[in-house]
DNA sequence: GTTCCTGCAAATCCTTTGCAAGTTC
DNA sequence: GAACTTGCAAAGGATTTGCAGGAAC
C-alpha cells in the first residue's frame, strides 16, 4: 500500500490547522489520510467504514466535524445528492458536474465550458450574480443501460 | 378572487382520483384549489399556511401525502432544494431549471436548449441514458445583488 | 358495510449540538 | 493549565408510517 498519498494536501490542512489556533489529532490524521486515499465519492458512511477500519473507535460525528473543516481548508467539496452528502477532493481540481446511475450509484464527472459560458449569458441577461450551481444529470450508465432489466432505484 | 382556478387540473385531478379506485374529499379539494391559485415554488409548510387559511384543522401529513397524489396525476413537479423540497406546477409546463437567490429565496425559471443538447451529446459520448437531471444555480437575483451589503444565507 | 382518508403521535434518516472526559500545546 | 477535541446521547428538521376514528362510495 501507498505510503504518504496526498502529501501536499497534509500540508495543506496543517497550515489550516495551524493557522486558525486549532490543534491536530490522531482522528484528524487518520480521517484526512483516508479520504485522500480514496478516489470515489464518499458519504459520511463510507468514509467513516474505511476511517474504522483503522481506528475502530473513532465516531460519526468526528468524521462530520473533520470533513467539515476539510471543506474550510479547500481540501474536500461537498456533493449534495439527493438524500446523502457525498465529498469529493477539491485541492488544485477544476469545476466539474456529475452524471449519476440511479442503478449503481456510479458517479462520472463532466465539464463543459459551453455551457458554463451560456449560464453566465443568462444570468447576465436577468442580472442574477452567480454563487455557485448545482448540475447533476441523472440515469442509467453504459453498463447498467447495456444489462437487461435492473430494477432502478 | 378569481374562481374555477385551474379548472382543467381539476378535472386531471379527478380523472386520477376516479381511474386508481381512491376517493375525494373536502382536503383534497382545498389542497389543490390553494395549490393552483400559488404562482410561486412553494415548500410544504407555505402550501399548509396557505390551505389553513381556508380551513386550519388540515394537517401537515395530508398536505405530503397529497402533494403525493398530485405529483402522480403529473399536475405537480418537485424542486429538491438544499434542505426542503418545493413544488410548483407541471401542467402542460415545458422543463426548465431554476436561478435561486441566496439573499430573498427568490427563484428564477430559465431555459436553454443548447445546454440541453450538449448535456445529451456528453452522455451519449459516455452511453450513459439520461432520465432527468437536477440544474440550479445559486447566488444573488438583481435586486439583491444590487443592495449595499445584506447577508447573504 | 367496505375501503379509503385523516390527523395525531411516533418513527426515520441525516446532521448538529451539549456536555463531561481526554488531548494537545 | 488553558484551550481545543472527542464520543456519546440528545436534539433538530424534514418526511414517512402506524393506527384508531371518520368520510366516501
Amino acid at each position: 500500500m501507498k505510503t504518504n498519498v496526498g502529501h501536499e494536501e497534509k500540508e495543506v490542512f496543517a497550515a489550516y490547522i495551524a493557522s486558525h489556533g486549532l490543534k491536530r489529532s490522531e482522528q484528524r490524521d487518520v480521517i484526512l489520510d483516508a479520504f485522500l486515499r480514496s478516489e470515489r465519492h464518499l458519504s459520511v458512511d463510507d468514509l467513516l467504514a474505511l476511517v474504522q477500519k483503522k481506528r475502530p473507535d473513532i465516531g460519526r460525528t468526528t468524521v462530520y466535524r473533520t470533513l467539515k473543516l476539510l471543506r474550510e481548508a479547500g481540501l474536500a467539496s461537498e456533493l449534495a445528492l439527493q438524500g446523502q452528502t457525498r465529498f469529493e477532493h477539491d485541492y488544485n481540481r477544476a469545476h466539474h458536474d456529475h452524471f449519476i446511475c440511479n442503478s449503481c450509484g456510479e458517479i462520472f464527472e463532466f465539464a463543459n465550458p459551453e455551457i458554463e459560458r451560456i449560464q453566465d449569458e443568462i444570468a447576465a441577461g436577468i442580472g442574477f450574480v452567480i454563487a455557485g450551481h448545482r448540475h447533476q444529470i441523472y440515469g442509467l450508465c453504459r453498463r447498467c443501460a447495456s444489462k437487461p432489466t435492473r430494477p432502478e432505484r
